[in-house]
DNA sequence: CAGACTGCGCATCTCT
DNA sequence: AGAGATGCGC
DNA sequence: GTCTG
């Protein structure tokens, strides 16, 4: 649930510039309705953010995939000036800025955000006043805005997993729960909890929908005691083992391990690990017992989760 | 120089 | 009402 | 905006 990254985390070298590509990158995915330049000014702060080495120059920069003629000079521009004249200008654009702080409302997005601006609806004050215009989402987002932007100490993961843990073994013993994400590669912090549940009578395929659906449907009803809104229900049910992985993360890692799967002749999501024939159509799943089995198939040293912080 | 950049489930809107 | 499209989040 | 074919 966690709206924001931050490659300019610890001891990063080039945050300077990794703060200021990552605003591009939000000013591109808010505004402009771009998400593949938002994409790639995040993979260029990203590589940044990474570098051993303090950057001195924008042809230095160049030299870093993901980094263009445009990057470039503008940390050459941010080396001279200290500023960037594109930035400047964005910040006193007070319809961008608006809706810029609109989007950080879960539910909100580029489309919804400009079409409130439009209407003279520009804070979240705004919003506040205008319930009766927000979706059950939309509304959520506004009820705990607050919560939502801050980090969850471990601790307090801990404690919601011994509850969350608790209360469905008293629902079925048989379910299973792990907590996925940052929280799984021992971070600190997390932005939000992944709780991965499964249950041995959903791997036994199909002709199972009826009781699927009661499981899914008693388990959300347990949950009512520790979750205070739902925002949305599905019934997506997928394979276990690629669906841990995926939620362990990082994105970063996850696609590496992806690209790394296609070259070894796979495709990887959280479903499912599938051949990729010589036509390029995928295959059927290979049958995975383990987050090993997936590394293993294709050839990838086992990395535990504490190791795919990348 | 043109096209890719993951793509899918859910909620909600729009069309018929 | 049902099919399809759109916005959104991940 | 950057990379790839």
């Amino acid at each position: 649930m966690s709206k924001r990254k931050n490659p300019s985390d610890d001891n990063n070298l080039n945050s300077d510039f990794c703060d200021f590509l990552m605003e591009l990158a939000e000013y591109e995915k808010n505004v402009s309705r771009n998400v593949h330049k938002y994409n790639a000014y995040r993979k260029a702060a990203s590589v940044l953010a990474t570098h051993s080495k303090r950057i001195e120059s924008g042809d230095e920069a160049k030299k870093l995939s993901g980094i263009g003629d445009k990057i470039s000079k503008k940390i050459d521009e941010f080396l001279q000036t200290g500023k960037l004249r594109k930035l400047e200008n964005i910040h006193q654009d007070e319809d961008a800025q608006a809706i810029n702080t609109l989007t950080r409302v879960t539910g909100v997005g580029p489309v919804k955000a400009a079409e409130f601006v439009r209407n003279g609806i520009k804070s979240i004050e705004d919003l506040r006043n205008n319930i009766d215009k927000l979706t059950h989402h939309q509304t959520i987002g506004v009820r705990y805005f607050e919560d939502f932007e801050k980090k969850i100490p471990r601790k307090e993961i801990q404690d919601i997993e011994g509850k969350l843990k608790n209360l469905i073994k008293n629902l079925d013993p048989e379910f299973t729960v792990t907590i996925c994400g940052s929280y799984r590669r021992g971070k600190r912090e997390s932005g939000d909890i992944d709780a991965l549940v499964t249950h041995p009578s959903l791997k036994i395929n199909e002709k199972k929908k009826k009781h699927e659906a009661k499981l899914m449907k008693s388990l959300v009803d347990a949950l009512k005691g520790l979750v205070t809104d739902v925002i949305s229900i599905g019934d997506t049910k997928f394979m276990y083992y690629c669906a841990i992985l995926y939620f362990t993360g990082s994105d970063v890692f996850n696609k590496t391990m992806r690209a790394h799967a296609l070259d070894k002749g796979f495709t990887l999501n959280e479903y499912a690990l599938r051949p990729v024939g010589v036509t390029g159509v995928p295959g059927e799943p290979v049958q995975i017992s383990s987050e090993e089995d997936v590394f293993d198939y294709i050839d990838y040293p086992y990395k535990t989760p504490e190791e795919r912080n990348m």
